[in-house]
DNA sequence: GCCAACGTTGGC
DNA sequence: GCCAACGTTGGC
């Protein structure tokens, strides 16, 4: 990291499915590329927003508790997505190409697992988090910002 | 499994 | 560039 790179640390909040990908197998594996990430505001977030160093809430999605469950760190900056090259992938892109690829990646690690999970039901009951862009209705991205308000209040409650 | 919300695709 | 059809996300 080079000093034209300081900035202060960004929040943000990256949402996994925990049967493909748990905060148990990030725990395991202690590091992880990102990959699979299909949506272009979410790749915008990680490629422009995102910085080795900033702090990650490692979120449930579609499962029994949907919530945060962990916390993690961005490690690297962001690089082409190899899975968007492999037509083995059920990632591939066939728009894609090396000289020009469409989608990218940060690498994750592991922090944390929070000592319960902080349900998405929870957060909705805080009206001081009603703005935060996963409680929005309809919002299915799955990498977005988190505020620096918003965060710490977050891990007041875990 | 249902379905609302939203993004993407493709015909015109 | 419009917009209907289609696919995906993700809570419930």
């Amino acid at each position: 990291m080079t000093a034209a790179h300081s900035r202060p640390a960004h929040y943000w909040l990256m949402k996994s499915e925990p049967d493909a990908f748990s905060i148990d197998d990030l725990k395991r594996k202690k590091r992880e590329a990102w990959d699979g990430v299909r949506n272009y505001q979410a790749r915008n977030f990680m490629r422009d927003g995102m910085r080795p160093g900033d702090r990650v809430f490692f979120y449930h999605s579609n499962c029994a508790e949907p919530g945060i469950a962990g916390l993690a760190e961005v490690a690297t900056d962001a690089y082409p997505d190899p899975s968007q090259f492999d037509p083995a992938s059920k990632y591939f892109d066939p728009g894609a190409s090396r000289d020009k690829p469409r989608w990218m990646l940060v690498d994750v690690k592991f922090v944390k697992k929070l000592p319960r999970v902080i349900t998405l039901d929870e957060l909705k009951g805080h009206a001081a988090l009603a703005e935060m862009a996963l409680l929005r209705k309809g919002n299915r991205l799955s990498v977005m910002p988190v505020s620096a308000e918003h965060w710490a209040y977050i891990l007041a409650l875990a």
